[in-house]
DNA sequence: CCCTGATTCGC
DNA sequence: GCGAATCAGG
């Protein structure tokens, strides 16, 4: 891949957006970070506006009722599960405000032998010391995850790596 | 360990 | 000019 007027026209965009060199470099397709950086520098535009993508601490977005309202289980249906379901879900109130640690509880998820259709599969932690266990929430009939998993599983990494870092 | 940009230097 | 390797930092 050589650096057309037009690539370098969308490098100089993105750069000037804030985009970080890896993100441009996936945007471009074909070059690596490096060579995104590499290209900035004999650019001469390495000093970019103070919009870069994590200068300071950021600033994350509560999300209230939403997604507590989609993990909450739903017993109605099934009387018989409802027990063990309110079990494995029940959310903490004082959790922290990250999304992630209102889907799986303190030291919690459920191992394999407690899976069951109706709970998220995503896999926790490190199989090699012994922490493995999946998230075990509450899925959506029919799903393998939790609505908050499920969420990640089927955005493509490319974008949900941008979203992530974008802003 | 993940990531970031900056710099160097052989090509 | 290009970009991989490397560095320093968060």
């Amino acid at each position: 891949m050589n650096w057309t007027d037009e690539r370098v026209e969308l490098l100089k965009k993105l750069w000037s957006e804030g985009l970080s060199a890896s993100q441009i470099a996936a945007e471009l397709g074909g070059v690596t970070r490096n060579a995104v950086i590499g290209k900035v520098h004999r650019l001469g535009l390495s000093g970019r506006a103070k919009a870069a993508a994590s200068p300071a601490p950021r600033p994350r977005k509560p999300r209230p009722a939403a997604t507590t309202q989609v993990m909450r289980p739903m017993v109605q249906g099934n009387t018989a599960l409802a027990p063990v379901v309110e079990t494995v879900t029940a959310p903490e109130p004082e959790v922290a405000a990250d999304p992630i640690a209102k889907v799986i509880p303190m030291g919690g998820g459920c191992t394999i032998l407690d899976l069951t259709e109706f709970t998220c599969r995503w896999p926790v932690g490190d199989p090699g010391k012994g922490d493995f266990h999946y998230c075990g929430s509450r899925s959506k009939t029919g799903l393998p995850y939790c609505a908050y998993h499920a969420r990640i599983a089927y955005q493509p990494v490319q974008d949900r790596n941008r979203r992530r870092l974008a802003r």
